[in-house]
DNA sequence: CGCATTTATGTTACGGGTAACTTAACGGTT
DNA sequence: AACCGTTAAGTTACCCGTAACATAAATGCG
């Protein structure tokens, strides 16, 4: 039974037909539970199933082109960010209750990547894709819109889809914080992040928080740390050169909660008080945030739930269901104690 | 070219081949650059992939039996530790490299959710499988020993594999936790874990953990945080449990920093000083351990070289080169300032 | 009992690539 | 021109399961 040809050692279908003492087609039905045989028939076929330890091979069934496959592509950009861990969690947890794989592809946060991936991942046939950004590279949505399996582009709501899309809109989370910093009474605030080569979700969080400080009469004084991750260390060290630069700095807002652990950090070391002396804001409310005493002034975004309704979404379209192909899941701003709460003035 | 038929709208091998006026076997030999054909033909070919937008399909190429899939099915216990999600990361990283993808399964840390999964992951003929953890049921243990294809055990060091194991030795690093906060000086120290309903990593270490403090003259206080998971709130209300059933607790181990951290904020809401009124040590190391301003005494692991070794290994044993079938990552105690500094006594 | 109907089982063809083999075209030599 | 070796291309068969069709056995019913 073991390792018996160098080639190939599965059994197949046709052996255990074979053992059974029927055609590969009755043993087929019986294995599908179709119908159309005996009892008699069904035992003796099972039992040589047993006996054999046979597995089908859904290679072949998806390759006959009559079924679909049950992978899944899901794209994100790391892991190392516990946001996007906590997505793809959703997501696999959802899609298995359907009996769907997710067949991963870390793409780093570049649409080279991304595209290189999606190439690989559409010879496997998948039954659907799961992407994470609205941003894809020309060649990358050529091949989507050709391969013509459902999409659901998640994370950054998308209100022209390639297919479908969930997530939230980027945009109005930044505003939303810029308008409650500056109405805690801020004016010259600070930012630091990371910079990517392509445009993407914390850009357009930027670009709304801008908006919102710069119209309630504030200023935001911008420092993107370059070619680093979005992480606690660089958002030590970019507080540290951010308050270099310009002294004059009441609150800074993070790209990320990770990064605004950084900061406060680098508050603490230098004695700086938050919130007497500087405002700490966070984005993503990562569970961790309630280690702290003081609870971090961030943005809840339910992304469990995010991965879940984009698996939800997917599979609603598999099975020919009607799909809102847009949804919104919300944010909620956490007032938190790291920003003063010096009211208007 | 769009959505044409309602079966199959992917262009294939055969009509490249028509539209270039060759037969499909010269378009195979120039699509896999096999030689043998004139750069005339090849020029021709290659103009009909682009203005189709072929795309091989793969699953013919394995189906036909004579290549390996790239596929590896990658079972973690969950996303939600983040312990877990580097793992991943690492693996899925190294794969990338070498062109393969990961296929996941999300276990819950149950053998039988594992059992599900590798029948259903088998049945796409992957390269190879990563399992997490060293325990399997029954069945999962006779298709893996059926499947014919590489197996990598991680996590749990295991001497006798199914084939490779690559990841630490969780008696001793317990073991060696437990020497150390007896070497502090603590004699009564408290456990605050999760339950499974299987033997597992966690189980191991605390085991390990016991020796070292009843071989030290100490003694160990469990307490089990059932059905739940190993995260922070459970690890608040674990230790105001255990706090609660036994007054004289001088110290608490607990099984990882996310939980240790629960333990931390339940000190600070009580107003227990750390390390002055009790000690805490977690496990994990995990890197928000640093956000605290006390370091957290913990147990590193690097969670990310684990994954990448297993990916190598699994890539070794691939392209038949020799494989050591077990590797120890290792641990590397931090004696960090949330337990007391009186040695012996 | 014989014919129609249902049920059980078998046969053929196919999908998309590729290995193995065969055939055609080409180039050079004597 | 006849011969041969090389290169370029085409043919055939196969991988494994299933749809579609064909046949055989069992059952129903007047």
């Amino acid at each position: 039974m073991d390792k018996k040809s160098s080639k190939n050692n599965k059994v197949s279908l046709s052996q255990v037909a074979e053992a059974a003492g029927v055609s590969k087609m009755t043993a087929s039905r019986v294995l599908r539970g179709e119908g159309g045989y005996s009892e008699k028939t069904r035992v003796k076929v099972m039992a040589q199933v047993d006996q054999l330890g046979y597995l089908p091979n859904r290679l072949a069934t998806v390759f006959a082109g009559d079924k679909n496959s049950t992978f899944i592509g899901v794209s994100i950009p790391d892991l190392g960010n516990e946001v996007f861990s906590q997505v793809l969690e959703g997501i696999d947890r959802k899609l298995g209750t359907f009996g769907h794989q997710s067949v991963l592809g870390l793409t780093q946060h570049t649409l080279q990547e991304e595209e290189d991936w999606i190439k690989t991942v559409l010879s496997w046939q998948p039954a659907g894709l799961i992407l994470t950004g609205r941003y894809h590279s020309a060649r990358a949505s050529d091949m989507l819109r050709n391969a013509g399996i459902p999409i659901v582009e998640i994370w950054d709501l998308n209100s022209s889809p390639l297919d479908m899309s969930v997530g939230i809109n980027h945009f109005d989370s930044g505003f939303d914080m810029g308008r409650y910093l500056v109405g805690c009474g801020y004016q010259k605030i600070g930012y630091v992040g990371t910079s990517h080569d392509t445009a993407n979700a914390a850009t357009t969080r930027l670009d709304g928080f801008c908006k919102a400080v710069e119209g309630g009469g504030g200023e935001v004084t911008r420092q993107l740390c370059l070619h680093d991750t979005a992480t606690y260390y660089p958002g030590y060290y970019g507080t540290e050169q951010l308050l270099a630069s310009a002294q004059n700095i009441e609150c800074i807002f993070y790209q990320n909660d990770s990064m605004a652990f950084g900061g406060l950090q680098y508050c603490g070391a230098k004695g700086l008080e938050v919130p007497k002396d500087i405002g700490i804001a966070g984005w993503g409310d990562l569970p961790v945030a309630s280690v702290l005493s003081k609870r971090l002034t961030s943005m809840h975004v339910s992304h469990l739930k995010l991965g879940q309704a984009a698996a939800e979404m997917m599979m609603a379209r598999l099975s020919d269901e009607p799909v809102e192909p847009c949804r919104d899941i919300g944010f909620r701003l956490i007032p938190g104690s790291t920003v003063r709460n010096t009211k208007g003035r």
